[in-house]
DNA sequence: TATATGACGTTGC
DNA sequence: AGCAACGCCATAT
């Protein structure tokens, strides 16, 4: 595993429950700002590290669930008191985790 | 080496 | 809200 792997599951196991992040976020937290595409595969192929990963508490920046796990997910995140409806999550659609709002982002 | 492909993001419409 | 076009970047072939 390289060191972008290596940081990038850090920052994912940094979360905790009932934390929603985003692919961006998890990139650019983990020091890689361009890098959200390597994040989502990194998660796609978790089941191959020796960690486990809480892949469900990652959404898109649209607060879009995973594509084919959209089930499954939704019932861990609401598991966790975390919102979801229609595919997506409502409560922190682009939430970061634990971070000072040094980039402000979108409001809704 | 070159091309295609994604669990993505942003912008513009 | 939704869609399309473009940018990015590690892997796969």
């Amino acid at each position: 595993m390289n060191d972008v792997q290596r940081r990038i599951v850090d920052v994912l196991l940094a979360l905790g429950e009932g934390e929603v992040t985003t692919y961006g976020d998890v990139a650019e937290v983990a020091g890689y700002p361009k890098r959200a595409r390597f994040v989502g595969h990194v998660l796609a192929h978790s089941g191959e590290l020796a960690v486990d990963v809480p892949w469900w508490r990652v959404v898109n920046s649209a607060g879009r669930l995973v594509p084919g796990h959209e089930a499954e997910q939704a019932q861990l995140l609401r598991a966790e008191g975390v919102s979801v409806a229609a595919g997506h999550v409502r409560n922190a659609p682009v939430g970061r985790f634990s971070r000072p709002p040094a980039t402000p982002r979108r409001q809704p």
